[in-house]
DNA sequence: ATTAATAGTTGTAAAGTGCAAATAACAATA
DNA sequence: TATTGTTATTTGCACTTTACAACTATTAAT
């Protein structure tokens, strides 16, 4: 297990920083990867309230609101407030939030696709199968989800 | 490969999460999650350069220069002048810091338990096969790694 | 009506970040 | 040897990110 930890470790930290140049590099510098990731939770989840949101990133609602500020600045996104309970705002991606995160996926998925391609396509269906069991796993562990008010991960 | 690249941006996140949680609940706060990952780093090369951990972790070396010693004075690291090259710093975990890295570890491992805990032996086995391959397919690639002066991944 | 709870926003202060420029040590070469 | 170039690390600075505390606006409970 202790060598699972240190894979896991450095997978992630690599695929994080993969994902990090993606965002700057295909969109001219204007998104973050903190941003991308608000893009697409908002994507996943309808259209999220800034606290769901906030939560799901395991990011304080505080430094989530200067965020969405920006990004609303930038016209990615936009917010309406919502008819039965005038105190949540409702997120949704603008066209041009729709497009940059499209991008953004573009260059992950050709990424991952010359990280795949030394696999022999069993390997590759391992692969995928296992990561749907992980992250099923994750989720089923309670680990990275909300516990009262103590925020994401296993507190 | 879009599935692919939705199941691994939700994984990473929430391993990231994971492992934050688990960095400033044992230690008592003292360590951030980009300082674990550089203990980590020194670990796992030998007595590693100032310039080798920055570049593994995709950090500038100027940011860098300041968390290890931010580092050093909480008496996690040392550094040594390397005697062939006075110019560079040979970076070394101290007692304490080999023990609150340890201590991290546990922290993980045990999170990692639970969340294997509900996959069957036989999945537990794909999916740590899996990690496997997917870092030696990462490495292969080339992504994350450096590349004549830019930094980290892919560019 | 009053009090309590909730969603979101700001003030402020701390930490993290990267670029440019500086320092120090080494390397190459005239 | 003196000079010029290169590399490893550090500092100055400006900007961003972050979270805690305190605030407003709205809803819920009594």
């Amino acid at each position: 297990m202790e060598s699972v930890r240190e894979e896991l470790q450095l997978f992630v930290r690599r695929l994080g920083l993969l994902n990090a140049s993606c965002c700057d590099e295909c969109c001219g510098q204007q998104v973050s990867m903190a941003q991308s990731h608000i893009l697409s939770e908002i994507r996943r989840r309808g259209s999220p309230s800034m606290q769901r949101v906030a939560e799901e990133l395991g990011m304080d609602v505080t430094t989530f609101s200067r965020q969405a500020k920006g990004l609303e600045g930038k016209g990615l996104i936009m917010r309406q407030v919502a008819p039965e309970d005038r105190r949540v705002s409702r997120l949704g991606l603008t066209d041009e939030g729709t497009q940059v995160l499209e991008q953004i996926d573009r260059y992950m998925v050709d990424k991952l696709e010359q990280i795949f391609s030394s696999l022999t396509s069993f390997e590759r269906e391992t692969v995928v199968k296992s990561l749907g069991l992980l992250n099923e796993a994750v989720a089923k562990s309670g680990c990275c989800t909300q516990r009262d008010k103590t925020i994401a991960c296993c507190k």
